[in-house]
DNA sequence: CACCCGAATGAAAGCGTTTTCTGCGGCGTC
DNA sequence: GACGCCGCAGAAAACGCTTTCATTCGGGTG
């Protein structure tokens, strides 16, 4: 019931609290800090004059002794068209936000477009004003995570990094797995000639669902007839659609690497005057919102975006609160049949 | 081409630069805030040894001093469903990224779900941690924007408030010109019976939206014929779909205030046996990505997201640096024809 | 030629915390 | 009943920076 809202006056700090609560600034600061150290009724007493002065402790002082800045970054290594909001990334940003509400650290969001701006982002994030960082959508020719590394920053990547450096822990999706699943999706329901649009080769998300689907297809007995490499985005996708149709004309059945490239190849298909899925099945990845309400609804691989931010929130708080490095984590993808494929 | 990347031994202070250029730390402070009063030669000799000892100013001690903290809050106040990025907010997320980038700010995501992080989130925005704060998803009921003109912290509005306050500078869309648009669309394509999916009526936008629709079917010598009212989500317009079916079965035009909204009606009306648009014509509200992979694609009215962020930005950052308060800022709405209406 | 003023630099104070260190008082132990 | 600990609270230093203040020059002016 302490709605006092302090309204004016000079804010008050941490000396002030001392003052009104009778003891010293040293006694303030250990009730704050939940020291075991302190009386009973002094507690209460310094308790009081907080609440009465509506003292907030100054996150800039507290950072200057303890080392600690109490935030985290979320950097983002990916161009991003602007206007466009990517939604795999987009609903990063917010999973991440969530994950740490009640932690006690802050979200600083950072993405980078240029080189320039990518080594401004890194020189802040190297010099220890945060205290750990989470790293998503990392290319193969990144040399911020082992920077981090050696640099000791607490660090936790989205996606298996390509060379597995030893300090850094990462969460990764199956992407293997739901690759696999995918194709058998497709040889289960009787389509026999495949092809693929795969995603980014230096990006091991991308490596890993080809594998995984190649896998799939070979275990099924069949040859993979196509492969076309697109970027996860959209626009990409209707040339390596068009590709594929002019390397296999005979081709029944689509994975495509990302739902965005999906949808783009359901239109191109369409286009081109080929009925999905009665002629053509496509299966995406990722099942972003958008896949749901696509014609005709994507049938893709799930990917447990919150959670997997989520994980790796978990896990970066852990490194660096424990100073433990933290295992990998493997979150489970799962195949969501809708009408596509 | 200063590639010492300072690897190894303690990080280094601003005296540790003073010390190598031969300086005082007082000047090398001047040299790093730009002051004109320091003499070339020592000016390089500064920068020489920052350079060469990979320098990166203490931000907490600076901001320690000079009390500001050069990182400004996007503040979401909109619980969000855990694990489904509404597609507004998260382009705002990345708008403001960028719209920060080069700016020198950090951007400080911070979003909460009940009262009590609302009041953790109120209580630290106001408490100075942050220059500025972009507040974005404004109810009615919503104390915080007047704590912080209050406070006198720095604030641009996302969307217009209901009761101007003179501190605080908003940006919006001209929701009211963008529905009264819709609206002739359909009486222009010869809907007679048209219908709304208003939004939560504690949001100025939902309001905005529905004055905007009634001006420009009433231009139209019509009558509106039925309000059903939704929370601008995707769960609540269904039965505000059924609802207005019941209440007019006659209907052949729905202006739905967002995306969302018109999404679910779609599927709904399909459901219940009417063709979009051949027997109802459906408008949305905001453009979001989804609009044009739904089927049929979606007419809507365009919401310059990003711009509009953008904006926000730039304002409070003048704000911030000059103490003007700024005008606000409503920017243009544009209808998007495709097929749904 | 002496004086004064201004420009440029260094010295030092101070921002609000945490944390070590010191001191004090009460308890248990012999 | 005296001594030594131990637990608790306060004094004070330190964190790395900015900024006022003082000092020292050099040059222009009376």
């Amino acid at each position: 019931m302490a709605r006092r809202t302090a309204s004016r006056g000079p804010v008050p700090t941490l000396t002030t609290v001392a003052a009104v609560a009778g003891v010293s600034p040293a006694t303030v600061s250990r009730v704050l800090n939940g020291s075991a150290t302190v009386a009973p009724e002094l507690r209460t007493a310094v308790q009081q004059a907080v609440d009465r002065l509506g003292y907030v402790p100054n996150r800039a002082a507290r950072s200057l002794v303890t080392r600690r800045s109490d935030s985290i970054a979320l950097v983002v290594r990916e161009p991003i068209e602007f206007g466009v909001a990517d939604a795999y990334l987009s609903s990063t940003v917010v999973a991440a936000s969530q994950s740490l509400l009640g932690t006690g650290f802050q979200l600083v969001v950072m993405m980078a477009q240029n080189d320039a701006e990518h080594a401004q982002l890194a020189s802040y994030v190297r010099s220890g004003h945060v205290d750990g960082v989470l790293l998503v959508s990392v290319h193969a020719d990144d040399p911020l995570p082992q920077q981090l590394a050696r640099d000791g920053i607490p660090t936790v990547l989205g996606g298996r990094p390509h060379v597995p450096e030893p300090g850094i822990a990462y969460v990764d999706v199956d992407n293997v797995d739901g690759a696999r699943t995918a194709a058998h999706r497709l040889t289960g329901s009787g389509r026999r000639r495949l092809a693929t649009i795969a995603g980014p080769p230096d990006m091991t998300a991308a490596a890993d669902r080809l594998t995984g689907f190649r896998s799939g297809v070979t275990e099924a007995g069949l040859a993979l007839q196509a492969v076309a490499v697109g970027d996860f985005r959209r626009s990409t996708s209707e040339a390596a659609t068009r590709e594929i149709l002019a390397r296999e004309p005979e081709v029944d059945g689509i994975f495509a690497a990302s739902d965005l490239m999906a949808a783009a190849a359901i239109k191109t298909l369409r286009a081109a005057g080929r009925r999905v899925p009665d002629d053509i099945a496509v299966i995406g990845f990722d099942d972003i919102e958008m896949a749901e309400h696509i014609e005709p609804p994507l049938t893709t691989v799930h990917q447990p975006v919150a959670e997997a931010v989520q994980a790796m929130a978990r896990l970066l708080i852990t490194r660096i609160e424990s100073g433990s490095p933290g295992e990998p984590v493997v979150l489970p993808t799962r195949l969501v049949i809708r009408g596509s494929g």
